[in-house]
RNA sequence: GUGGAUGUAGCUCAGUUUGGUUAGAGCGCCAGGUUGUGGCCCUGGAGGUCGCGGGUUCGAAUCCCGUCAUCCACCCCA
């Protein structure tokens, strides 16, 4: 038998409702900020992820589906969804025609993890980005925008993180100091810290070994390394995010792992237990060199993105009634089908759903049907009804039947959903 | 890439410790009870290479070896 292949699923009719829900309620939200959707390539070359999210990163260096073309060209599954909207903008050279260029993408993403609770090696995200803004007011808004996002597709409970990570002025001088008092403990340190020391010291912050914790409080701090620009930047954001009443806590250990973030960083965490391990539910940051490093304008940026399996994990289960049926017919008989296929076809005309059993043998198999798919009506037509020019026509939540002239018919039905 | 758990009917699972006739249950599906009426109830039916391959044995879902898959976790991220 043939499978979905590893770390792949298939979202199923019984939860596509669920799906539709977040998206229609984001896209409502975001339409309210001034957000427009772009639809991006789901591949790319593989340079633009290369040059973007960093060589040394775990997703470039080991996650990434790259494949070549027929040509020789090597090209990438996008592992995010950043990289192509930031070329989108270069290419088409969005900034100068769109005045706010805010965007907003979803759809899949594909990276070659080990699959587990919340992590699939294709799964979609809500991707968020606003470009040429350099203001602290952006981040602010970006932030309160990410909560209310979550809370407007049904997710309750989640705890904001908040950090900088500097610029490229102060991150260097930040990660030499990290990288030297990471020497003086490193016999210390588990066998992961003392690789990602060297590796990618930033990376040593969220260990989460119990024992390796006390010595990671008293490492050096990104917060007092800031240059005066970034400090300032972030006092601003916290002190509007207050004038708001946006509810966060700092936590100097949130080092994104794509290299192009710079100043502000933020993460929302859900607290539900559905969610296992992988309980980050959003991430996102500012990237302000990224346009310019991928030789496009000087343009600032920022952006977050909602994992979206994830977000379906930790929402408050609604149920969703299914209707799926205005009208089941039941025609008895050659003669009583055919007159059903015109009625099924004038029903829809009329904008009514109608279902006819094209298989059905018996009278009650066909009511059980109507019933298991939640049929509001039933329209029977039999000898009887044949005989007489009638529709019988029942109310399947109240079970009260009436007969109803053939040439009134769609008319009935539209009179019982209108009136 | 590493570690742990689990693979039996469409779904959820018993049965595996202590090998023993035709491998079970609930739900779902189909049909009948009602030859023109759904839900509830009753009766019957269909549906399984017991993940796959090999071994031990008179005999394997059950014991042994291998392998694959899924889940959870590490790593890392949404």
């Amino acid at each position: 038998m043939i499978r979905a292949v590893k770390g792949t699923r298939d979202i199923l009719p019984a939860e596509t409702p669920g799906w539709q829900r977040v998206e229609d309620a984001a896209r409502r939200l975001l339409a309210r900020y001034g957000f427009r959707e772009i639809r991006t390539p789901a591949f790319e070359e593989t340079q633009l992820f290369a040059r973007s999210i960093g060589g040394e990163t775990d997703i470039v260096s080991k996650e990434m589906y790259t494949f070549d073309d027929r040509d020789g060209s090597s090209l990438t599954l996008r592992p995010e969804a950043t990289a192509g909207v930031a070329r989108a903008v270069i290419e088409h050279n969005l900034a100068e025609t769109d005045p706010i260029l805010k965007l907003f993408m979803i759809g899949p993403m594909f990276r070659r993890e080990q699959p587990q609770k919340g992590r699939q090696r294709q799964f979609h995200q809500i991707n968020v980005e606003a470009f040429g803004m350099t203001r602290p007011s952006v981040d602010v808004e970006m932030i309160e925008l990410s909560l209310a996002l979550l809370d407007c597709c049904g997710m309750k409970e989640g705890d904001l993180f908040l950090n900088s990570v500097g610029d490229a002025n102060c991150r260097p001088r930040y990660v030499a100091a990290l990288r030297e008092a990471l020497r003086t403990e490193e016999d210390r340190l588990c066998a992961d810290c003392r690789r990602r020391s060297e590796t990618n010291p930033l990376r040593v912050l969220d260990c989460k070994v119990a024992a390796d914790q006390a010595i990671i409080e008293r490492l050096p701090r990104i917060t007092d390394y800031l240059c005066p620009q970034c400090r300032d930047h972030f006092n601003e954001v916290r002190r509007q995010l207050d004038l708001l009443d946006v509810p966060y806590r700092l936590n100097h250990r949130l080092v994104r792992g794509l290299d192009y973030y710079t100043r502000t960083t933020f993460e929302i965490v859900a607290r539900s237990e559905a969610l296992g391990a992988q309980n980050s539910v959003l991430g996102g940051g500012r990237y302000d060199g990224l346009i310019k490093d991928l030789g496009g304008p000087d343009l600032a940026g920022i952006g977050f993105a909602i994992g979206m399996e994830r977000l379906v994990l930790a929402s408050s289960r609604v149920e969703i009634d299914e209707k799926r049926c205005d009208v089941f017919l039941v025609p008895l008989g050659a003669p009583a089908f055919d007159r059903a296929l015109v009625a099924q076809r004038d029903l829809r005309r009329s904008g009514r759903s109608a279902l006819i059993d094209h298989e059905a043998r018996g009278l009650k198999a066909q009511m059980r049907k109507a019933d298991k798919i939640g049929a509001r009506y039933v329209a029977l037509l039999g000898d009887n009804e044949l005989a007489r020019g009638v529709w019988s026509v029942r109310d399947m939540t109240d079970s009260r039947q009436e007969e109803v002239p053939e040439e009134d018919f769609v008319g009935f039905i539209e009179r019982r959903f209108n009136g």
